[in-house]
DNA sequence: GGCGATTGTCAGGGGTTTGTAAAGACGCGT
DNA sequence: ACGCGTCTTTACAAACCCCTGACAATCGCC
């Protein structure tokens, strides 16, 4: 994925790398670059700093390491790089940089990568990553602790992430009960759910119905 | 052990290892390196060249491939590299560089040395270290005496480190047991683990589920 | 704006899960 | 058979989570 809110260099981008055999998908800006992440398995990020809204760094921070990042920025300084460095990124070049050289970088970080060990069963929505073999979960980057029945509500509803979903369906697939019973136990787990991860609007309620989740 | 007279990037490598699992100790110059390597077990050591007073090729000199030994500088010279490796450096990193580059390639130079015949098949976790072949357990830097259950019960779970584990898995793995029978072994076992590896932290349980192994 | 239905919030009791200490059971070598 | 160390069981205490039920807030609709 290319993040670059330039169109002449988000083109380039783009180009050399898939005359270098990969899939590129070029986004323009930062909340583009987290929703679409959320949707689509994305090996590596080349991410620029400066973008209009979220910033770069923003993104990198969001990410958290899930995803190597390769940074882009217009300016050659030292405290940049460090910071981008800190927040996880892999690698960096400075424009005005040559696309080939960007291109042998994409291609060192993505051999390094493959030598980690594999970041297991993930999923992603947008500030919210959940780990399960871990039983890990971090929102905007810091980690959350989870009891059992908010973990597997919250997978549930990640797994079925963009769609709606009723209390009868969570009473069923996260308790276990069969009789859609009159119980406040759901909206409360809901709302530890979203008090802990801090984005409330993740969890978005759908009046009548039941849950959603959406970044 | 991290030598390296810069702080920010001092504190920025000791923090990436730390993160992958290592315990890092960082000094300031050649003299406290020597020191110290004389005080601790140390495992591997980061060296950056441009020190003041005795410089990294001095150190790497004296440590006369002793302990593994990855280089870093801030020229990307040739000759700095091809003396770094005649005197006994196991691999070089250029500044500047991604602390994660570094931290795999520490994780990599590690790993190799491990083949080598001196050291068995050695698992790390943050503070405790476990060699197999000698059935022997560090923890801190001292060495614990651990019985047949214990060993095996914290070996699975390093093996396993990062994920849970559930109480069943590990009845199955290191008791043999087949029923899921009720019994408080495990948490008895655990208990005896924490206690003596003096990291509480390091088996955290998951209510409803089990036990998982991390720094 | 007002009303009814739906959802959010709070705090506490109850029940389950886990920690811990001590005693019993077992195996092993002498 | 005895002593010793290890492993398991037992019993109890502590921690924790989950649900409940009442009440407040909000929404949709008229």
């Amino acid at each position: 994925m290319v993040v670059e809110d330039d169109a002449n260099i988000g083109a380039l981008v783009r180009t050399y790398l898939e005359r270098d055999g990969y899939r590129a998908l070029w986004v323009r800006s930062g909340e583009a670059a987290l929703t679409e992440l959320a949707r689509h398995p994305v090996r590596l990020v080349v991410l620029d700093i400066g973008l209009p809204g979220i910033d770069g760094f923003e993104v990198c921070k969001r990410i958290g390491g899930q995803v190597p990042v390769v940074m882009l920025t217009a300016r050659d300084e030292v405290e940049d790089r460090i910071v981008g460095l800190e927040l996880g990124a892999d690698d960096y070049v400075s424009k005005p940089f040559s696309p080939r050289e960007l291109a042998a970088r994409v291609k060192a970080v993505l051999r390094r990568a493959a030598d980690r060990p594999a970041s297991g069963d993930v999923t992603t929505l947008g500030p919210v990553t959940l780990a399960r073999a871990a039983r890990e979960v971090r929102a905007g980057g810091r980690e959350v602790e989870l009891t059992q029945r908010e973990f597997d509500l919250l997978e549930y509803l990640l797994r079925h992430a963009g769609q709606v979903v009723t209390r009868d369906e969570l009473l069923e697939a996260v308790w276990g009960f069969q009789s859609p019973g009159q119980t406040r136990t759901v909206e409360v787990h809901v709302a530890q759910l979203r008090k802990k991860l801090g984005h409330p609007n993740l969890i978005r309620t759908v009046r009548g119905l039941g849950y959603k989740a959406a970044a």
